[in-house]
DNA sequence: ATTCTCAGATGACTTTGTCACCTGAGTGAC
DNA sequence: GTCACTCAGGTGACAAAGTCATCTGAGAAT
């Protein structure tokens, strides 16, 4: 037997896992709330009982993915098998996998936010706790002085060179550069700078 | 006397500054054909007899938004009145400055393009050619031997400094950081890496 | 002068977001 | 146990918007 709050827990839940399976397979033009209900088997008032809009479940969608990055990146931070060097390359990893695995999420997730409050409160919150943990992980690479220049630059940094690659702006055979290997320069650079001067 | 290519020629440029106009003010969910067409005088069914489609019109936009952005760079690089570093310094500030003034075009102008082969070549091609000439510059502060790595992940990192300003990931209040520290703290890294070991 | 070409207008169709309203199954009060 | 209630979900309807077929009229070619 299913109570009313589990089944409808269960069709938001199915709203959101459909609207995330959709964008990843069709990107932003694929997701209309009559494929999410259908996706979901409901119909297309259904999504209204749960979101008040479509940008409202959009917005929903990048919360979770951003609260589950933070989840990896909290993972990577608290792994005691891991040094600090370790964690702050799993860490970024973490970030540029979703940007190549799921593209159009990516880009959800570091779009403005739209939609109702609650929503977009979600989505910043989620945001700010991922920045927190790869904060606290460039944190225990170059010490607690510079990490409020270095964590940000490096999370900002490694965002642009996965959005440049996501977006077909890094053409390896025409710039001659990976983004592994940008990355890796970066984090070497960074490194330098606060073990020196 | 107007013939009839002007005319055209005329339209078709009205149509662009029209969704360029519509795009600033409202955002992506203003740029309707009808409300292009309103505003470059036509009606709705007109920007089809110069664009095959929406997208089309919007890529051709961000196509001439990165020639305007080359065009900004290219004459900096060519100023003989100014230092290597200012150069770098005056080139990244235009970057930096499409997205401040202009956020939704900025998004617009990295976007994986869309529409017909033209105007994704269009977009590609323009998009090359101010990287190209951010290259040139970074080219000449850091050295031709170092350029192939400093210089892409210089633009990389920049333009996502200026994304994540741009949406909101970079709330100053919180990370206490500013979008300018981060540029500086990264132009003199790069600098001092290029030229020490 | 006649015919042709093409920019632009118009009507129509389709998709989609959104809302008002309806319905039926769990749920709490008695 | 009965009854009214709450609310998830279904359905009809509407408006906005992309797109196309078709029509028209003014400049261009002959």
């Amino acid at each position: 037997m299913v109570s009313r709050v589990e089944s409808a827990a269960a069709t938001r839940r199915a709203l959101l896992d459909a609207a995330a399976g959709l964008l990843d397979s069709g990107g932003p033009g694929a997701v209309t709330l009559r494929a999410v209900g259908a996706r979901a088997g409901v119909t297309r008032g259904a999504p209204y009982r749960h979101f008040p809009d479509k940008d409202s479940l959009l917005t929903t969608v990048a919360a979770e993915a951003l609260d589950r990055l933070a989840d990896q990146v909290q993972a990577v931070r608290a792994d005691p098998r891991l040094s600090p060097a370790d964690k702050l390359h799993r860490g970024l990893s973490a970030l540029m996998t979703v940007g190549r695995r799921r593209p159009h999420l990516y880009r959800l997730m570091f779009t403005y936010p739209a939609g109702d409050p609650a929503a977009i409160h979600a989505a910043k919150r989620a945001g700010d706790r991922a920045m927190g943990e790869f904060l606290a992980i460039v944190g225990g690479v170059v010490g607690a002085e510079h990490t409020r220049r270095f964590a940000p630059l490096l999370l900002t940094s490694v965002h642009g060179i996965t959005d440049m690659e996501v977006n077909g702006h890094l053409s390896a055979d025409k710039w001659h550069v990976t983004a592994e290997e940008l990355v890796t320069t970066l984090v070497a650079m960074i490194d330098r700078q606060a073990h020196s001067g």
